[in-house]
DNA sequence: ATAGTAGTTTATAATGATTCTAAAAAACTG
DNA sequence: CAGTTTTTTAGAATCATTATAAACTACTAT
């Protein structure tokens, strides 16, 4: 299994919920975007079998703190993530309430100019809200 | 009182209640980010008494409507608003969990290049998380 | 292998922000 | 002022997320 050495190297047992995650997260070409209600439907049906709710969350966070997904800074009931972890951006469109990959190269480079004390920059993100 | 017109020209009726709401919060040189719950401390003690939580979420979300707040797009457990409604970034300081304002000079221009069809972007903001 | 231990999963309860409800109060209209 | 509509309110309901603590599993050293 190719995700056994990935676990045990961020110091996580392969335990098997955790490589059944990996498979419905990170075992596809596209990148995509999720609920942790989502991803509870997923595998219920990817895997056919229930994963508790606790263990997604405690999972998902664990795979976040280790940068295998990302957390998209969006103010909507449910947290969305995303596992897509390159530097990028979202289009949010507020009708359909759905986010919208934007690559770097969709996106001129941004400029901080200014600067915190003692502080240094993790990240830049960009939400770009889209109306009709 | 100055806010009366400003209420009665959005449809609101000019209520004690928002009169005393927009005193907090509009009636400031500097403008400021809050929660919900932090509204309803600042009106206890700056106006002595109490406005109901359900209260201070339905005007708090009738003035965002209207454009005299806007939502600040982070993940928190609770949601922050932000008196300043001109075009402009945050910095989000991770440890101390605080924001502060990037005014729009202190980024450089953003230049948005994908299109998506029939959308328009209604807004672009910019959220550059800080650690130590 | 096996016993011990440390980490993990799970169902369920607890929490906490937000929304809903429906009755009382206030603001408006004629 | 009487009637209508809007607003406020306390408290209940909702719902995502986190905490709990018991059962289970993976690992380690023997």
């Amino acid at each position: 299994m190719k995700y056994i050495e990935k676990l045990r190297n961020s110091g996580l047992r392969p335990t098997k919920q955790r490589l059944q995650i990996c498979e419905v997260l990170f075992n596809t070409d596209k990148t995509f975007h999720f609920t942790i209600n989502e991803l509870e439907q997923k595998i219920k049906k990817q895997a056919n079998n229930k994963i508790s709710l606790a263990t997604l969350y405690n999972t998902v966070h664990a795979f976040e703190k280790k940068g295998y997904l990302k957390q998209i800074p969006i103010n909507s009931s449910e947290t969305y993530f995303d596992t897509n972890v390159t530097d990028h951006h979202h289009f949010y469109d507020l009708k359909e309430e759905k986010l919208i990959d934007l690559e770097n190269s969709d996106v001129g480079p941004i400029n901080i100019l200014k600067k915190i004390n003692g502080k240094k920059i993790k990240s830049v993100e960009v939400l770009v809200k889209l109306e009709d």
